[in-house]
DNA sequence: ATAGATGCTCAAGTCACTTGAAGTTCAAGG
DNA sequence: CCTTGAACTTCAAGTGACTTGAGCATCTAT
Protein backbone atom coordinates (compact mmCIF):
# COMPACT_ATOMS: atom_id res chain seq x y z
CA UNK A 1 0.00 0.00 0.00
CA UNK A 2 2.55 2.24 0.98
CA UNK A 3 6.22 3.17 -1.03
CA UNK A 4 4.20 4.95 -4.07
CA UNK A 5 5.62 7.04 -6.74
CA UNK A 6 3.92 10.34 -7.34
CA UNK A 7 2.02 8.67 -10.44
CA UNK A 8 0.24 6.26 -7.79
CA UNK A 9 0.11 9.32 -5.38
CA UNK A 10 -1.95 11.10 -7.99
CA UNK A 11 -4.59 8.67 -9.48
CA UNK A 12 -5.10 8.17 -5.39
CA UNK A 13 -5.75 12.00 -4.40
CA UNK A 14 -7.16 13.27 -8.10
CA UNK A 15 -4.09 15.30 -8.64
CA UNK A 16 -1.19 15.28 -11.41
CA UNK A 17 2.08 14.67 -11.22
CA UNK A 18 3.71 18.30 -12.32
CA UNK A 19 0.71 19.85 -9.60
CA UNK A 20 2.51 17.39 -6.60
CA UNK A 21 5.83 18.81 -7.97
CA UNK A 22 4.63 22.07 -8.12
CA UNK A 23 2.86 21.77 -4.13
CA UNK A 24 6.19 20.66 -2.54
CA UNK A 25 8.13 23.31 -4.36
CA UNK A 26 5.82 26.22 -2.59
CA UNK A 27 5.79 24.38 0.58
CA UNK A 28 2.29 22.84 1.56
CA UNK A 29 4.44 19.07 0.67
CA UNK A 30 7.28 18.50 2.42
CA UNK A 31 10.09 17.38 0.16
CA UNK A 32 9.71 14.11 -0.90
CA UNK A 33 12.64 11.15 0.19
CA UNK A 34 13.81 9.82 -3.04
CA UNK A 35 14.66 6.16 -3.97
CA UNK A 36 17.93 4.94 -5.53
CA UNK A 37 17.15 6.21 -9.07
CA UNK A 38 16.37 9.90 -7.41
CA UNK A 39 12.44 9.51 -7.62
CA UNK A 40 10.06 10.78 -5.20
CA UNK A 41 8.69 8.21 -2.93
CA UNK A 42 5.50 8.43 -0.90
CA UNK A 43 3.43 6.83 1.76
CA UNK A 44 0.15 6.59 3.20
CA UNK A 45 0.69 9.66 5.54
CA UNK A 46 1.28 11.94 1.84
CA UNK A 47 -2.30 10.40 0.78
CA UNK A 48 -3.74 11.49 3.42
CA UNK A 49 -2.13 15.06 3.64
CA UNK A 50 -2.70 15.38 0.12
CA UNK A 51 -6.46 14.03 0.13
CA UNK A 52 -6.88 16.73 2.77
CA UNK A 53 -5.25 19.62 0.48
CA UNK A 54 -7.18 18.92 -2.00
CA UNK A 55 -10.38 18.56 -0.65
CA UNK A 56 -9.88 22.58 0.90
CA UNK A 57 -8.97 22.89 -2.94
CA UNK A 58 -12.01 21.79 -4.35
CA UNK A 59 -13.86 23.86 -1.05
CA UNK A 60 -12.29 27.08 -3.08
CA UNK A 61 -9.76 27.73 -0.20
CA UNK A 62 -6.66 29.55 -1.41
CA UNK A 63 -3.57 28.01 -1.44
CA UNK A 64 -2.49 30.36 1.47
CA UNK A 65 -5.65 29.49 2.97
CA UNK A 66 -4.90 25.76 2.78
CA UNK A 67 -1.89 26.63 3.84
CA UNK A 68 -2.98 27.96 7.33
CA UNK A 69 -5.70 24.82 7.60
CA UNK A 70 -2.47 22.33 6.95
CA UNK A 71 -1.14 24.43 9.33
CA UNK A 72 -3.62 23.91 12.40
CA UNK A 73 -3.43 20.24 11.57
CA UNK A 74 0.34 19.88 11.96
CA UNK A 75 0.10 22.41 15.33
CA UNK A 76 -3.14 20.74 16.90
CA UNK A 77 -1.88 22.65 20.33
CA UNK A 78 -3.58 26.04 17.99
CA UNK A 79 -7.58 26.18 18.36
CA UNK A 80 -9.74 24.55 16.39
CA UNK A 81 -11.81 27.55 16.40
CA UNK A 82 -9.55 29.18 13.98
CA UNK A 83 -10.35 26.80 11.33
CA UNK A 84 -14.15 27.40 12.14
CA UNK A 85 -13.29 31.01 11.39
CA UNK A 86 -11.42 30.22 8.26
CA UNK A 87 -14.17 28.69 7.23
CA UNK A 88 -16.96 31.13 8.17
CA UNK A 89 -15.37 33.69 6.75
CA UNK A 90 -14.94 31.28 3.82
CA UNK A 91 -18.91 30.66 3.61
CA UNK A 92 -19.80 34.16 2.98
CA UNK A 93 -17.12 34.85 0.43
CA UNK A 94 -19.32 32.12 -1.03
CA UNK A 95 -22.51 33.41 -0.63
CA UNK A 96 -21.01 36.64 -2.27
CA UNK A 97 -20.10 35.13 -5.44
CA UNK A 98 -23.37 33.12 -5.62
CA UNK A 99 -25.27 36.31 -5.27
CA UNK A 100 -23.34 38.21 -8.44
CA UNK A 101 -23.93 34.86 -9.80
CA UNK A 102 -27.65 34.98 -9.57
CA UNK A 103 -27.52 38.46 -10.70
CA UNK A 104 -25.34 37.64 -13.90
CA UNK A 105 -28.23 34.55 -14.41
CA UNK A 106 -31.28 37.42 -14.53
CA UNK A 107 -29.51 39.47 -16.77
CA UNK A 108 -28.24 36.64 -19.09
CA UNK A 109 -31.96 35.33 -18.82
CA UNK A 110 -32.91 38.37 -20.01
CA UNK A 111 -30.93 38.73 -22.78
CA UNK A 112 -31.67 35.36 -24.58
CA UNK A 113 -35.03 35.92 -24.23
CA UNK A 114 -34.87 39.20 -25.61
CA UNK A 115 -33.05 37.96 -28.53
CA UNK A 116 -35.60 35.44 -28.85
CA UNK A 117 -38.55 38.27 -28.85
CA UNK A 118 -36.61 40.74 -30.96
CA UNK A 119 -34.65 38.89 -33.43
CA UNK A 120 -36.22 35.93 -34.02
CA UNK A 121 -36.57 37.51 -37.40
CA UNK A 122 -33.06 36.09 -37.94
CA UNK A 123 -29.39 37.25 -38.55
CA UNK A 124 -28.74 40.73 -40.33
CA UNK A 125 -27.41 44.34 -39.73
CA UNK A 126 -31.02 44.89 -38.43
CA UNK A 127 -30.21 43.29 -35.40
CA UNK A 128 -30.92 44.77 -32.48
CA UNK A 129 -29.50 42.97 -29.69
CA UNK A 130 -26.04 44.02 -30.15
CA UNK A 131 -27.31 47.66 -29.18
CA UNK A 132 -26.41 47.91 -25.75
CA UNK A 133 -25.72 44.30 -24.10
CA UNK A 134 -25.30 45.72 -21.07
CA UNK A 135 -28.97 47.50 -21.25
CA UNK A 136 -29.84 44.42 -22.33
CA UNK A 137 -31.21 45.26 -25.95
CA UNK A 138 -32.46 49.05 -25.47
CA UNK A 139 -32.05 48.45 -29.69
CA UNK A 140 -29.42 50.78 -31.32
CA UNK A 141 -26.04 50.97 -32.16
CA UNK A 142 -23.51 50.73 -29.64
CA UNK A 143 -22.89 54.03 -30.90
CA UNK A 144 -25.49 56.61 -30.63
CA UNK B 1 -16.93 65.86 -23.79
CA UNK B 2 -14.71 64.30 -25.89
CA UNK B 3 -11.22 64.47 -26.61
CA UNK B 4 -10.44 62.78 -23.06
CA UNK B 5 -7.33 61.16 -21.89
CA UNK B 6 -6.91 58.02 -20.65
CA UNK B 7 -7.50 58.89 -17.23
CA UNK B 8 -10.78 60.11 -17.83
CA UNK B 9 -11.70 57.31 -19.95
CA UNK B 10 -11.07 54.88 -17.29
CA UNK B 11 -13.05 56.78 -14.74
CA UNK B 12 -16.02 56.75 -17.00
CA UNK B 13 -15.97 53.40 -17.88
CA UNK B 14 -14.92 51.94 -14.28
CA UNK B 15 -11.30 50.64 -15.84
CA UNK B 16 -8.22 51.99 -15.18
CA UNK B 17 -5.75 52.82 -17.12
CA UNK B 18 -2.83 50.12 -17.61
CA UNK B 19 -6.27 47.97 -18.36
CA UNK B 20 -7.10 50.30 -20.80
CA UNK B 21 -3.11 50.01 -22.79
CA UNK B 22 -3.68 46.11 -22.06
CA UNK B 23 -7.00 46.10 -24.10
CA UNK B 24 -4.77 47.95 -26.75
CA UNK B 25 -2.01 45.79 -26.53
CA UNK B 26 -4.03 42.69 -26.95
CA UNK B 27 -6.34 44.26 -29.85
CA UNK B 28 -9.39 45.09 -27.63
CA UNK B 29 -9.06 48.29 -28.48
CA UNK B 30 -7.88 50.54 -31.42
CA UNK B 31 -4.65 51.80 -30.91
CA UNK B 32 -5.66 55.75 -29.92
CA UNK B 33 -4.48 58.61 -31.85
CA UNK B 34 -1.97 60.80 -29.81
CA UNK B 35 -1.82 64.69 -29.05
CA UNK B 36 1.25 66.46 -29.00
CA UNK B 37 3.07 64.88 -26.57
CA UNK B 38 2.62 61.09 -26.94
CA UNK B 39 -0.35 61.05 -24.88
CA UNK B 40 -3.62 58.73 -26.18
CA UNK B 41 -6.82 60.96 -26.55
CA UNK B 42 -10.28 58.67 -27.01
CA UNK B 43 -13.64 60.36 -27.88
CA UNK B 44 -17.02 59.23 -27.58
CA UNK B 45 -16.69 56.18 -29.63
CA UNK B 46 -14.29 54.81 -27.34
CA UNK B 47 -16.34 55.38 -24.39
CA UNK B 48 -18.95 53.35 -25.77
CA UNK B 49 -17.16 50.61 -27.07
CA UNK B 50 -15.19 50.29 -23.97
CA UNK B 51 -18.15 50.50 -21.37
CA UNK B 52 -19.39 47.44 -23.77
CA UNK B 53 -16.41 45.73 -23.51
CA UNK B 54 -16.57 46.07 -19.51
CA UNK B 55 -20.06 44.79 -19.46
CA UNK B 56 -19.31 41.64 -21.58
CA UNK B 57 -16.80 40.93 -18.78
CA UNK B 58 -19.01 42.21 -16.28
CA UNK B 59 -20.47 38.90 -17.27
CA UNK B 60 -17.73 36.84 -16.70
CA UNK B 61 -17.31 36.69 -20.69
CA UNK B 62 -13.90 35.87 -21.15
CA UNK B 63 -11.09 38.26 -23.50
CA UNK B 64 -11.97 35.69 -26.24
CA UNK B 65 -15.35 35.94 -26.15
CA UNK B 66 -15.69 39.45 -25.87
CA UNK B 67 -13.55 39.50 -28.78
CA UNK B 68 -16.16 37.91 -30.73
CA UNK B 69 -19.09 39.41 -28.96
CA UNK B 70 -16.97 43.03 -30.36
CA UNK B 71 -16.15 41.39 -33.70
CA UNK B 72 -20.16 41.11 -33.92
CA UNK B 73 -20.51 44.61 -33.07
CA UNK B 74 -17.70 45.44 -35.91
CA UNK B 75 -19.18 43.68 -38.15
CA UNK B 76 -23.24 43.92 -38.24
CA UNK B 77 -24.04 41.73 -41.26
CA UNK B 78 -22.83 38.50 -38.87
CA UNK B 79 -25.54 36.74 -37.51
CA UNK B 80 -27.25 38.23 -34.52
CA UNK B 81 -27.90 35.07 -33.45
CA UNK B 82 -24.44 34.09 -32.43
CA UNK B 83 -24.88 36.28 -29.91
CA UNK B 84 -27.65 35.12 -28.70
CA UNK B 85 -25.93 31.24 -29.13
CA UNK B 86 -22.82 32.84 -26.93
CA UNK B 87 -25.31 34.09 -24.38
CA UNK B 88 -27.30 31.19 -24.21
CA UNK B 89 -24.35 28.94 -23.49
CA UNK B 90 -22.62 31.35 -21.47
CA UNK B 91 -25.55 31.19 -19.14
CA UNK B 92 -25.10 27.48 -18.61
CA UNK B 93 -21.62 27.90 -17.75
CA UNK B 94 -22.66 30.21 -14.92
CA UNK B 95 -25.53 27.67 -13.65
CA UNK B 96 -23.10 24.94 -13.50
CA UNK B 97 -21.04 27.34 -11.30
CA UNK B 98 -23.84 28.17 -9.41
CA UNK B 99 -24.43 24.30 -8.73
CA UNK B 100 -20.98 23.84 -7.28
CA UNK B 101 -21.09 26.90 -5.13
CA UNK B 102 -24.58 25.38 -3.30
CA UNK B 103 -22.88 22.45 -2.53
CA UNK B 104 -19.55 24.13 -1.62
CA UNK B 105 -22.12 26.22 0.85
CA UNK B 106 -24.22 23.22 1.98
CA UNK B 107 -21.02 21.45 2.91
CA UNK B 108 -19.63 24.63 4.47
CA UNK B 109 -22.67 25.31 6.60
CA UNK B 110 -22.36 21.59 7.77
CA UNK B 111 -18.71 22.12 8.35
CA UNK B 112 -19.29 25.18 10.73
CA UNK B 113 -22.63 23.71 12.55
CA UNK B 114 -20.31 20.71 13.58
CA UNK B 115 -17.89 22.90 14.90
CA UNK B 116 -20.29 24.65 16.87
CA UNK B 117 -21.56 21.50 18.28
CA UNK B 118 -18.84 20.01 18.99
CA UNK B 119 -16.37 22.09 19.71
CA UNK B 120 -17.88 24.46 21.81
CA UNK B 121 -15.73 23.26 24.50
CA UNK B 122 -13.11 25.52 22.89
CA UNK B 123 -9.33 24.89 21.39
CA UNK B 124 -7.33 22.14 21.83
CA UNK B 125 -5.50 19.62 20.37
CA UNK B 126 -8.52 17.75 21.00
CA UNK B 127 -10.55 19.40 18.69
CA UNK B 128 -12.54 17.21 16.12
CA UNK B 129 -12.92 19.86 13.17
CA UNK B 130 -9.56 19.28 11.65
CA UNK B 131 -9.87 15.51 11.33
CA UNK B 132 -11.42 15.59 7.96
CA UNK B 133 -12.58 18.74 6.53
CA UNK B 134 -13.31 16.52 3.35
CA UNK B 135 -16.16 14.32 5.16
CA UNK B 136 -16.81 17.19 7.53
CA UNK B 137 -16.47 16.68 10.63
CA UNK B 138 -15.89 12.53 11.13
CA UNK B 139 -13.85 13.10 13.97
CA UNK B 140 -10.54 12.23 14.06
CA UNK B 141 -7.09 12.90 13.11
CA UNK B 142 -6.03 12.88 9.31
CA UNK B 143 -3.17 10.32 9.61
CA UNK B 144 -5.47 7.78 10.81
C1' DA C 1 18.42 -6.37 -24.25
C1' DT C 2 15.20 -3.35 -25.50
C1' DA C 3 10.88 -0.87 -25.74
C1' DG C 4 7.74 2.01 -23.67
C1' DA C 5 5.86 3.93 -19.62
C1' DT C 6 7.06 6.72 -16.04
C1' DG C 7 10.05 9.78 -13.70
C1' DC C 8 13.36 13.86 -13.31
C1' DT C 9 14.57 19.14 -13.85
C1' DC C 10 14.10 23.49 -15.61
C1' DA C 11 11.82 26.92 -18.31
C1' DA C 12 8.06 29.00 -20.24
C1' DG C 13 3.02 29.50 -20.98
C1' DT C 14 -1.82 30.46 -19.27
C1' DC C 15 -5.45 34.42 -18.00
C1' DA C 16 -6.53 39.00 -17.18
C1' DC C 17 -4.77 41.97 -15.47
C1' DT C 18 -1.70 44.69 -11.52
C1' DT C 19 2.44 46.74 -9.87
C1' DG C 20 6.82 48.99 -10.15
C1' DA C 21 10.59 51.75 -12.08
C1' DA C 22 12.10 55.54 -14.40
C1' DG C 23 11.29 58.98 -17.24
C1' DT C 24 7.83 62.80 -19.93
C1' DT C 25 4.10 66.05 -20.21
C1' DC C 26 0.38 68.84 -18.57
C1' DA C 27 -2.28 72.31 -15.61
C1' DA C 28 -2.13 75.43 -11.92
C1' DG C 29 -0.05 78.60 -8.50
C1' DG C 30 3.41 82.01 -7.24
C1' DC D 1 8.68 82.17 -16.25
C1' DC D 2 9.37 78.63 -13.03
C1' DT D 3 8.17 75.11 -10.23
C1' DT D 4 5.43 71.62 -8.27
C1' DG D 5 2.75 67.64 -8.50
C1' DA D 6 -0.65 64.99 -10.90
C1' DA D 7 -1.22 62.40 -14.82
C1' DC D 8 0.91 60.40 -18.64
C1' DT D 9 4.56 57.33 -21.19
C1' DT D 10 7.18 52.65 -21.86
C1' DC D 11 8.90 48.41 -20.47
C1' DA D 12 9.43 44.66 -17.34
C1' DA D 13 8.03 41.75 -13.87
C1' DG D 14 4.55 39.87 -10.58
C1' DT D 15 -0.02 37.45 -9.41
C1' DG D 16 -2.45 32.54 -8.59
C1' DA D 17 -2.51 27.96 -9.37
C1' DC D 18 -1.24 25.52 -11.97
C1' DT D 19 -0.18 23.37 -17.18
C1' DT D 20 2.82 22.33 -20.98
C1' DG D 21 7.06 21.29 -23.24
C1' DA D 22 11.92 19.96 -23.92
C1' DG D 23 15.33 16.84 -23.09
C1' DC D 24 17.12 13.40 -20.42
C1' DA D 25 17.13 9.34 -16.77
C1' DT D 26 15.01 5.32 -14.73
C1' DC D 27 11.89 1.55 -14.12
C1' DT D 28 9.12 -2.53 -15.66
C1' DA D 29 7.95 -6.08 -18.72
C1' DT D 30 8.98 -8.99 -22.39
Amino acid sequence: MSHLRIGELADRTGTSAPTIRYYEEIGLLRAAPRQAGNQRVYGRADVDRLTFIRRCREFDFSIEQVRTLVGLLDNRSSSCLDARELAAAHLEAVRAKMRELRALERSLVGFVADCDAQCAGGPGPDCVILGDLGKRCGCGPVVP
